[in-house]
DNA sequence: TTAATACTCAATTAATCTATTGAATACTTA
DNA sequence: TAAGTATTCAATAGATTAATTGAGTATTAA
């Protein structure tokens, strides 16, 4: 009589098991959040995230063979995504939970943020108030494909590596929103950092748009006219 | 600059990765779905588990450094118990990640049915509209101390245990509902075969008390005179 | 056809994890 | 105070995992 069930649950939480292991790796937690932004290469993931192509690749099979990730070939390119949104909604679930309950991770990110005065997330309801009445610009920086997968509406698209050239794009009279892939991006950072550099009066949005989704504030999606 | 920003990342995932290694392991996922039915002591988990006392000590241990779980000594007891709703939410989450994605869920799901006629859970919607209507006995059979901190409004608490003693309380001219803490838990399988063999009229209801919530039905705390 | 690119595979090593055992600690009751 | 119960600790062996390396396959471009 208690066999069988024992076996049941067994094998019911091995299954469960596999999806935990899935994310029991940094580096495949910093692909999964990578792909939470979007489709890749191989090629790109391997390099966004610091691992050699052969081991990016490994992690993203163990990914897929706890179907987190889907992979089709196009040309030479085997090209990576997530399974579905839900998965997307599971990372940024064991993202809040780790930000909630592990203090460490505040640690983190204070002592990265220290000597980089002001550079601490603005406040995003006042903020969002702002952007409404248009008394801010918002400044996209990420990739091109990534604003045009989901951005903040009326948000302007100049990926990071552009920047310096488009400066003369942006007002000195009125501050500037830049904001990227969500708090552990650096990419807004690195905008702010420039174009205070620059004189312009700059502060970062800490959100992503992944999380700015779940709090239920409209997303545009595509290119828009600057 | 690629240096401090990789290393900024390393260290965030590496905290995200505390979280995933605590629900890599079959036994520790067990562990937190019996913890999402309530408190318990180690030797009652270890027990339900079917694991020995000194390694559920061990995993339960390996829980709490991911700060998933918490511990009070209560006299010669040490009772755990989940660190707030937010992981029992996350849970599910995962769970229902897996069933929806990794076939292998249902697979063994079928299995495991397999030969017991009609023990298909029947369908949640049309159920609970009779249960607003008093049409059938919803029957819930987990051990009391769970009943009380949370069961469907109007159910009878009869824990599998005492069934035989308290058949004489049941109807056997109206549908009997039985219930248990989840699709994974033997009890309600077991209360409608006793039932069953006894010439009642009973069916199973997949779902548990975390299932319920999460679906917007209201939740009964308490005890309730029968 | 050849060379280059993108990715995967297989084998190795080092590191980590799991379950087991027996002993140690802490609290309760007799 | 002694005995019993509940839990944790420490040491171990076996299993699993991660990163590395070098080779292998498939596709594209020259």
């Amino acid at each position: 009589m208690k066999n069988p069930n024992r076996a049941f649950k067994d094998e019911i939480y091995e299954q469960f098991a596999r999806i935990g292991k899935a994310v029991s790796s940094p580096k495949r937690l910093e692909l999964l959040d990578l792909l939470c932004q979007g489709r890749r290469t191989v090629e790109v993931l391997a390099k966004e995230s610091g691992l050699t192509v052969a081991n990016a690749s490994q992690h993203l099979q163990i990914l897929r063979a706890a179907r987190l990730v889907a992979a089709e070939k196009e040309g030479q390119f085997v090209i990576y995504r997530l399974a579905n949104e839900t998965v997307c909604e599971f990372f940024r679930t064991m993202r809040v939970l780790a930000e909630s309950r592990l203090a460490e991770v505040e640690q983190i990110k204070r002592r990265f943020l220290e000597g980089r005065e002001g550079m601490e997330p603005v406040d995003r309801k006042a903020l969002l108030e702002l952007v409404r009445k248009g008394a801010v610009t918002v400044l996209d920086v990420r990739p091109v494909e990534e604003y045009n997968a989901g951005h903040i509406p009326g948000a302007l698209s100049i990926p990071l590596k552009n920047l310096r050239l488009h400066l003369a794009e942006l007002p000195h009279d009125q501050d500037i929103v830049a904001y990227c892939r969500g708090p552990y991006c650096v990419l807004s950072i690195q905008a702010v950092e420039m174009l205070r550099a620059k004189g312009f009066h700059a502060v970062r949005l800490e959100e992503g748009i992944q999380d700015l989704r779940a709090l239920g504030l409209p997303i545009a999606i595509g290119e828009t006219t600057k």
